[in-house]
RNA sequence: CGGGAUGUAGCGCAGGUGGUAGCGCACAUGGUUUGGGACCAUGGGGCCGCAGGUUCGAAUCCUGUCAUCCCGACCA
């Protein structure tokens, strides 16, 4: 391709609504445009990269065993209904009415729709297992759409559902879909962690999420690099600690506290840590209220809490509820004569003389010893697991890092397919549930994290595999005929060759040429100078600072090993 | 949804005691240049986010509204 006839527009100055560098560097290197806040168009060189990272989605689908095929956007509402996430969805659903006022969405996520095509085309174990997916728009009304193509509200993901007679076929069904992202994110030469993650209080028997580790990553994840566990931090366990130091209990003793209801205030006030305080967090589970306790230096995990309960909803109680069942404003609660349900986390147990909140406004309470000082209390794992913890595993300690999530492998058991009656008769012509999984993938985010994740000062490094262009030729000055010719002559050989090339016939200054070459990422650029006359170009890779001459014969075979090499 | 900030040319920004708009880059034309974002000259481009209000007069002051970004909350 001509540069000279493409839109390429590139940017000198980052724009203002950037903040992140892959962002900023997907609007400098001219790849998108953002239409409104979450939604972009995709333009000529930014769309070439996106089709080939879709092109190796779909080569591994394939290899998988998967079959592709495309689902419609508009889904009338009736499909969500009868799962219930027609209401579950709330606001993040994008819906709309025709004219005949009949209610519809831009579909968020489709484990209905395929379940639906399923049951009405699959109807005996001989047609399973089975493993379906698209490439398509999805459409999520964020709250909060950021970082650019990153978290959108108008995305396209490869979603793949696969159905199973029975748990084993899930099993496998799953596991040939683990091996196809690995693939693919190598292929994209992404540097990734598996993660365990959590499979929501609706059941299912497992899921990972396939992170990039990256500071700007929304995901929380701890990780152990003397055995390899790896969570996401809603799921990474917090094991029991032994008690280990037991002071002896002294007697309650209630102290006024009158301004300090935040833990930061209680440690001026007491002139001690965070960890010598137990925090009581009051919370609405569906129509209960329960009360939660943490040591004061830790985070409550919802999730953790969420699973156990077991509940739909799990809420922090207003002030008026905390009020009602404390006795007191908030900033005061505590475990001590408290008389909702109780769950505290193991860690409070091994604690001795602690300080709580005195349920009575304006007062703590100090020398809390929990099994002394109250009854009826369920203790577990409830916290977010903290750096240099032990690793649930081998027990060394844990490191935290953020990571953003570009794929999500999930089991979903029997949770669609049992509430769409989606059946099958097995051998004995008996109707029997399947179980599902769904996978998703990302390919815009997939993307941004691989320039997150490749990048310098001057620009993007494009790995060969998703580069829009593998050659950049740059003829020095275009108006020399000698250069003119030479580079147009090898610019119509790689072409010939079937090497994406593209050639800067620009009427532009070397360093303008340059610049846009490294902003815009081009793995290979070939520039023809002064030696030209000689027969010799300049060979240079775009991830190294080494630049060789090598005769013009010689750059097809060089190309061509680069390009295989890589 | 709570907190914070910003809307002036394609991009980055200035202007602000009220008098109908400016700089750099980009763009167009001509010329000089040609190995790392050239120079000179000329030129095009703006309902100063939108709507009300105050005023003889509003980019500027007031009110409302919309949009965008950041932090947080929330969330497949």
């Amino acid at each position: 391709m001509k540069y000279s006839k493409m839109l390429i527009p590139t940017l000198r100055e980052v724009p203002a609504e950037a903040e992140i560098e892959s962002h900023k560097l997907m609007l400098r290197a001219g790849l998108m445009r953002r239409l409104a806040s979450g939604v972009y168009s995709f333009l000529p060189l930014g769309y070439r990269t996106f089709r080939k990272i879709e092109n190796i989605v779909r080569e591994e689908m394939d290899r998988a065993g998967a079959q592709e095929l495309i689902m419609s956007a508009l889904i009338p509402a009736e499909s969500y209904k009868e799962t219930g996430r027609w209401e579950v969805f709330g606001p993040e659903m994008f819906r709309l009415k025709d004219r005949g006022d009949r209610d519809f969405c831009l579909g968020p996520t489709h484990e209905e729709i395929f379940t639906q095509t399923v049951k009405s085309g699959v109807k005996s174990y001989k047609n399973l297992p089975m493993t379906l997916y698209q490439i398509q728009t999805k459409f999520r009304d964020e709250r909060r759409p950021r970082f650019g193509v990153m978290r959108s509200r108008e995305f396209v993901m490869k979603d793949a559902y696969s159905f199973d007679a029975d748990e084993q076929g899930l099993d496998e069904s799953y596991n040939k879909m683990y091996q196809a992202y690995c693939s693919i994110f190598d292929r994209c030469s992404l540097d990734y962690t598996v993660v365990d993650a959590d499979s929501g209080a609706m059941g299912g028997s497992g899921s990972q999420e396939f992170m990039v580790k990256s500071d700007i990553g929304e995901a929380q994840i701890a990780y152990c690099d003397s055995c390899g566990y790896a969570a996401n931090d809603e799921k990474a366990q917090c094991l029991e600690q032994k008690v280990t130091v037991t002071e002896p209990a002294l007697p309650l003793e209630e102290v006024e506290t009158p301004e300090a209801r935040t833990i930061e205030q209680l440690c001026e006030f007491f002139d001690c840590g965070p960890e010598n305080f137990a925090k009581t967090l009051i919370y609405k589970a569906d129509e209960n209220i329960i009360a939660a306790v943490v040591r004061g230096d830790r985070e409550l995990n919802e999730t953790k809490l969420q699973n156990y309960l077991g509940c739909i909803e799990l809420e922090m109680a207003d002030d008026e509820t905390i009020y009602k069942v404390t006795n007191a404003k908030v900033g005061f609660a505590g475990p001590v004569g408290l008389s909702i349900r109780i769950i505290a986390d193991f860690e409070v147990k091994a604690m001795s003389n602690f300080i709580t909140g005195a349920n009575k406004t304006g007062y703590h309470i100090k020398n809390v010893n929990i099994d002394r000082d109250t009854e009826n209390i369920e203790f577990l794992d409830i916290r977010n697991i903290a750096l240099g913890d032990s690793c649930p595993v081998c027990h060394e300690k844990i490191k935290l890092a953020r990571g953003i999530e570009v794929g999500h492998i999930f089991k979903l058991g029997d949770k669609y397919t049992k509430a769409l009656d989606c059946l099958y008769l097995d051998a004995n012509g008996k109707s029997q549930t399947m179980l599902m999984g769904c996978y998703g993938i990302g390919i815009g985010r997939t993307m941004a994290s691989v320039i997150e994740q490749n990048y310098d000062e001057k620009g993007i490094i494009w790995p060969m595999a998703i580069a829009p262009y593998q050659v950049i030729i740059i003829p020095i000055n275009i108006s020399d005929q000698e250069q003119a010719a030479a580079a147009d002559a090898l610019y119509e050989k790689l072409l010939s060759e079937n090497i994406e090339v593209l050639f800067d016939d620009r009427k532009e200054r070397p360093g303008v040429k340059f610049n846009d070459a490294e902003l815009i990422g081009i793995p290979i650029r070939i520039t023809v100078g002064k030696k030209t006359g000689e027969g010799i170009v300049e060979y240079k890779l775009r991830k190294s600072s080494d630049m060789e001459e090598i005769n013009i014969a010689d750059v097809i075979n060089r190309v061509k090993n680069d390009i295989l090499k890589s």
